[in-house]
DNA sequence: TATAATAATAGTAACGATTACTATTATTGA
DNA sequence: TCAATAATAGTAATCGTTACTATTATTATA
């Protein structure tokens, strides 16, 4: 049967407290306040929350998979150059998911996942604007 | 100044030959008429032509890229038992470009690049139909 | 409350895709 | 023909993540 842990715990609150983290920077964090904690667990754990539904993996080509604690957020903004990642809270779900549809007759391939996946600049690696806008 | 070579070209055609094929398996293609060929030249040359846009890296989390001659293609399907991908030709890329327009103002993300990103079960992996539909 | 069964952990090794490095080979402009 | 230098082959290294294993800690129950 499933247990608690200290570990679980931490990794849950500094979860909510940071931006869409990375497990390297999951781990960073809480080792400040507990040296000895294993990389490995906070993988373990956010793995299985991730597969359990309590928390959002946002998974990336080329940069680490992120966490999000907000599970109603599905669909994300990376910044190609910091690796930064952003909610577009307000979206369009409706369309991806026809277009998932539409898919599904064209392909044959049954859908069971759609992620739209946006990547740009952010403002702050834009230099606040004084770049091309 | 840029330079032909015969492995290049053997990349070029086998690139077309396969069904949106990864690094690994054009290599292990070309290797069986060229043995001596090597699985850095392959991710080399592959890499120089996506970046110059003449053919088209597929980068879908968990799998290993795959590449496309076919540039005009903008949206795949993967599947996740046998990470097989599939195009999705007619789509409605209008309704992508909308959420990415809407997407760069709510998060200020100078958006360049938008990919919908579908995943599934393809007809080989559910057995022909046999599975739940 | 003590304890036995066994989740969960820490620490480290392994993995797989990709990139980096370096000595060698091959193309090409003169 | 040949010198300059792209491009290569082969191998080592990197990075995010998972696997492994001995140890620790939780919890149901005696």
């Amino acid at each position: 049967m499933k247990r608690t842990s200290a570990q679980k715990q931490m990794i849950k609150n500094t979860l909510k407290e940071l931006d869409h983290p990375t497990a390297a920077e999951l781990y960073e964090e809480i080792r400040k306040a507990y040296p000895q904690i294993s990389l490995g667990t906070v993988y373990r754990n956010l793995n299985s929350m991730a597969d359990a539904g309590e928390i959002l993996r946002i998974s990336f080509p080329d940069i680490p998979d992120r966490y999000d604690p907000n599970i109603h957020e599905h669909c994300h903004v990376a910044c190609v150059k910091c690796g930064k990642v952003f909610d577009t809270n307000p979206l369009p779900q409706d369309l991806i998911n026809q277009i998932a549809e539409k898919t599904q007759e064209i392909t044959g391939v049954k859908i069971i996942d759609q992620i739209l996946f946006l990547r740009g600049v952010c403002k702050e690696c834009r230099g606040f604007g004084n770049d091309e806008d």
